[in-house]
DNA sequence: GCTAAAATCGCACGAACGTTCGCATAGTTC
DNA sequence: GAACTATGCGAACGTTCGTGCGATTTTAGC
């Protein structure tokens, strides 16, 4: 890996950190420049712009997801042990200690909810693409016979992401030591009702 | 009511709506001014710091949420039929048009929750509360024999709670047709499990 | 080890930020 | 209507923002 690419994924990487505590328009490039020790001039030149910076930020923290999620669920057996290993893959990576602000593309997506433009697009199909994961392991459940036939497969998706929206609050915001029992508790019920 | 105050209500009114889209620290004084017609400092004097001017914001749309949502649900029969009131209420609430951005506490849970001070001790109050007053009535549909003896009410108003996130994050951010089904169907079978 | 390219720095810019101040005007009270 | 207070404005402050540029150092290929 050239000195370029190094640097520049070290940026990222606390870039990361800070977008998931201050949000993508509270992490200054002056701030970042601070915590990775460079000249804001000589950060920025990797990148070319705010928004390019920002967009980088997302990506990578799309493919940590993807690396430390979706990626180990997907060598586990499909059917219902897979949806229970993304699951609490997913949960783990929401309460990590290294990533303050649980899940910075759940922060973002609030945060550019209601603001058009590349970044909210590129969130939303992320997000859309998540959901549609959920989704499509849940069918895989359902055509193995771990769920009955004729499930709503869409309503599983929701009320599964709504679990861990509920944990990503219960944890991050309020500090309830309880939210991990109540997230298990929730799966269980659901996965359930699904049988 | 004092000019003042009138003044002030009004500035308040569309600062709700502006955090909603740009979040507390992006509603920034000018663009307040903008949308009221005001200069920036006959604005300023009104709160006499932004720190104030926020903690204000988070306070009308606390007050709003009450008169709107938990005040009526709380004129309905108790029990189930309370629980029910208020889950419809908290949906058209947080799918209100004229308030963009869904619900702005929500908002500035997620935005405040790595960022400790006075502000974010405010939301944590006020979602402890809310959750809590959630418990609370279903611990009265417990009591009215609605709920089974023996329901762990917590883990009832965690999942009440994570069902309308999950809703906020589907139809603001997602926009999903889908999101006031899935959420109904979710709630139901909420209830049924407790019943 | 030389050289071209890449990486980084210091410095400066215009714009936007929150905030302060003195002054005019509008509202309230008698 | 006079006297007083509350309200609002315009201009300016110091700071921070994202960005651009020329100079300088570091890296990579020969």
């Amino acid at each position: 890996m050239n000195k370029g690419a190094q640097t520049r994924a070290a940026i990222l990487d606390h870039a990361v950190a800070i977008a998931g505590v201050h949000g993508l328009a509270g992490m200054s490039i002056a701030r970042l420049a601070g915590v990775t020790g460079m000249s804001k001039s000589g950060l920025f030149g990797h990148f070319g712009s705010k928004a390019a910076l920002q967009r980088a930020v997302l990506e990578t923290a799309a493919e940590q997801l993807a690396r430390s999620v979706l990626g180990p669920a997907q060598r586990e057996p499909t059917g219902e042990a897979r949806l229970r290993s993304l699951f609490s893959r997913w949960l783990a990576w929401i309460d990590a200690d290294e990533r303050p602000g649980g899940c910075p593309l759940l922060f973002a997506s609030i945060e550019l909810a209601e603001r058009p433009g590349e970044l909210r697009d590129f969130l939303v199909d992320h997000q859309e693409i998540w959901i549609d994961r959920i989704r499509q392991m849940c069918q895989k459940a359902v055509a193995e016979g771990n769920f009955r036939e004729g499930l709503d497969t869409r309503q599983f998706a929701f009320e599964f992401h709504g679990i861990g929206l509920g944990f990503n609050f219960a944890r991050r915001f309020l500090a309830d030591s309880r939210a991990l029992t109540h997230a298990n508790t929730a799966l269980d019920r659901l996965i359930a009702a699904a049988s």
